[in-house]
DNA sequence: AAATAATTTTAGACTTGTCTAAAAAATTGA
DNA sequence: TCAATTTTTTAGACAAGTCTAAAATTATTT
C-alpha cells in the first residue's frame, strides 16, 4: 500500500499529465502540491524506486502503469465520496472537496465497491467529472468547453473544469447547474464574453466562466 | 487538530482508564498500542506538553478534560461509521473494525453530524457499544455481563465486551445477536460454564463467552 | 532492609517527508 | 555561441514517530 503523501503525488501527476504530455515538470508538480521543488525531487525519486513513475533527471516524470492504476483508484474513491456527501448527507457541491481529500485515502476495497453499489454506480461526481469503475475505466464523454461553442449552438451543461468553491458559488447564484440546457445567443469578438440563454433567462458571462463549463453539444 | 497517532493514543488511554483508575501504566498502553514502552513514554510527554494528559514520571497517565473530549469525539466517529458500514453498506459486524479505525480520523464536524442525522441518531453501534452524542454524552445503560447472572435470571443481549472477529463469528454461528432474550438454565459451580436458553434452544457456553456478553436484565 | 526483578525513562539512531541554501544542468537570447 | 536566467538537483538539517540498548526508578522478595 501507498502512503498518504505518495497517493497525493500520484494523483497530482495524473491530473498534470493531460497538460504535460512529455513529462510533468518538477516546478509544475511543486505548484500543484503546494510544496518546494526540492521536496518534489525527493519524493519523485522514491516513487521511481517503487516503479510507480518513470523519472529521468531534469526530464520530468510520468506515471508507470502501476502508478496510473493507483492514481485512478484514488480518484475513483474521491469522486464516489463526493457523490455520497452531496446525495446522502446533503452537502453542497462547493463543500465536498476538503472532506473527499481525506476520505479518498481510506484503504478498503470492499468499502469502495459497496459504496459504489450503495450510490447505484454513479457515472459522474457532483461537478460532472467521470467516476472510474472498479476496473479503472473512465467514461470520458465527448464534451466541449462552453467557450468553444459558436453563436447559435446549444448544449447541456455536464461539468465544471474549475471546481473551486468561488466558481461553484457563482454558478449557484446564477442558477447554472449540471443538466441545464444552454444556448449561445451572442458571442463578443473583443473579449469572448457571451450572452447565453438558460431557463428562459438571458445571462452575460465572461470568458473565465465559459472557459470552465463543460457542455455536451446536441 | 491532533495527529492520527495522538488520536489513537488518546483513545487507547480512554479505554484503559476504566481498568486503571489511578493512571494508565506505560506497559499497558504499549500493549494496547502494539508498540514499545519507550515509544509510549515519548508520546505521552508530547501529549502532556499539549495538556491533553496529566503525566508524572513513573506514575502513569490520565486524560485531561481536553484529552477526554478529543478521545470521545474519535470514539463517536468510530461507532457512527460502524453503524454506517453495517446498516447501509451491508458489512457484517465482524468486518467493520479495521475500516472504522481509518474513518474515525476524518476531520469534519459537519460530516460527523450529518452522518449521525443520516443514520437517524443511533444510540449504539453494531456491537452494542453506546455512541456519544455531539456534546460527548454517553448513554451508559445499566447492563451486566452474562457471567454475573444467576440461575433462573433472564435478560436481553445488548452488547459485546470482546469485539474480535473470532468472538463475533462464534456468536453468529450460535445465533446469538443483539436484542435476543437469554435465560440462564444452569450455572456450573466448577468452571462457571452455563446452560442458557435462547430462541427456544438450549446452549452450553464457557465462562469466556458469558464474560464477554452484556445483558440488560429484566 | 538489601538484593533482585520488573517497570519506566533516557540516549542515540532511523525513516518519512519536509525545508533552505548552494550547486548543477538546461534553456534563452543577444 | 556563450553568457545570463531559469529550472532542477544535491547536501545538510529538522520534526514526528518509532526503535534498541542502557540507565534509573519502583516493586517484590527473602
Amino acid at each position: 500500500m501507498f502512503s498518504l503523501s505518495e497517493e497525493n503525488y500520484l494523483k497530482a501527476i495524473f491530473h498534470l499529465e493531460t497538460a504535460y504530455k512529455s513529462g510533468v515538470s518538477t516546478n509544475a508538480l511543486a505548484e500543484e502540491m503546494q510544496t518546494k521543488a526540492s521536496s518534489v525531487t525527493d519524493m519523485v525519486k522514491r516513487l521511481s524506486d517503487k516503479d510507480l513513475v518513470n523519472y529521468r533527471k531534469y526530464q520530468g516524470v510520468k506515471l508507470s502503469e502501476a502508478g496510473k492504476t493507483a492514481a485512478i483508484e484514488v480518484i475513483r474513491k474521491h469522486r464516489l465520496w463526493e457523490v455520497f456527501l452531496v446525495d446522502k448527507l446533503g452537502f453542497n457541491w462547493d463543500e465536498v472537496h476538503e472532506v473527499a481529500e481525506q476520505l479518498e485515502h481510506i484503504k478498503s476495497e470492499k468499502l469502495t465497491n459497496e459504496l459504489d453499489k450503495f450510490l447505484e454506480y454513479p457515472k459522474r461526481d457532483p461537478h460532472g467529472d467521470p467516476i472510474p469503475d472498479a476496473q479503472g475505466n473512465f467514461t470520458v464523454a465527448n464534451q466541449a468547453l462552453l467557450s468553444e461553442l459558436k453563436k447559435g449552438d446549444t448544449g447541456i451543461c455536464v461539468g465544471v473544469k474549475d471546481s473551486s468553491a468561488e466558481f461553484l458559488q457563482y454558478l449557484d447564484k446564477n442558477k447554472i447547474s449540471l443538466g441545464k440546457k444552454i444556448q449561445v445567443i451572442e458571442k463578443e469578438d473583443f473579449d469572448q464574453s457571451m450572452l447565453i440563454k438558460i431557463d428562459e433567462n438571458e445571462l452575460r458571462i465572461s470568458s473565465q466562466i465559459s472557459g470552465n463549463l463543460y457542455i455536451k453539444t446536441l
